[in-house]
DNA sequence: TTTATATATCGGAAATTATAGATATGTGTG
DNA sequence: CACACATATCTATAATTTCCGATATATAAA
């Protein structure tokens, strides 16, 4: 973790929605519906589960994810049409160590 | 913490040169010269030392610092003229905690 | 009380971010 | 291949943030 990455991190952390993403995906059988084509929340949640609960656009909450994932916050998995994103707890720790 | 708390942290920590006084504040002996009336980093480093270290002006580093109070990230001690920010490691665990 | 120094606040121009709709791309199905 | 659906990207406008100079306030010293 360096300076500038950080606050690319910081910068996905200064928008409510993102940070609340964040926080819903700690526990995503909590706060989503189960998939109907994936039995499992192991690569999280896909990306019009997380749209629906935000009620932004489809194209802000793709941006927003994609920035999350490049500043390596999240992890996106495909599978099929589906983009599943979950939380990368290794970057996450790096962060809160950078921070401390 | 909550997350509204969090994310006026999270604004905090989007800006480089925020998020960079706040590693500073690390270790202040290492990145500041000492005080001449006050002997000691006790609580912290006085907004002179470390607008000069931003090089920004010093109208700009004094909102920086007001802003990163306000959220809990600093406090602020005053010594007469002068006044001293170190971090709040309380309040920063608490946010660290929040995101994990 | 006047002056000097340290910090805070105000007002505004420039830069960046938020957010949406339109469109493009990727993928499974008929 | 054509179609439907999930996601990504492009373009543009509104909102927010950055950052400064000017000015105000607080405190100490003369």
């Amino acid at each position: 973790m360096n300076l500038k990455i950080a606050t690319e991190i910081g910068k996905c952390l200064s928008n409510q929605t993102r940070f609340q993403i964040l926080e819903w995906l700690k526990e995503p059988e909590k706060h989503f519906p189960p998939h109907e084509t994936l039995k499992h929340f192991n690569d999280g949640v896909c990306v019009t589960y997380i749209q629906e609960k935000t009620a932004l656009s489809q194209s802000t909450i793709s941006t927003y994810l994609t920035n999350m994932e490049k500043c390596g916050l999240l992890i996106s998995t495909r599978h099929g049409k589906w983009s599943y994103l979950k939380r990368n707890e290794k970057t996450i720790k790096e962060f809160t160590d950078f921070i401390t």
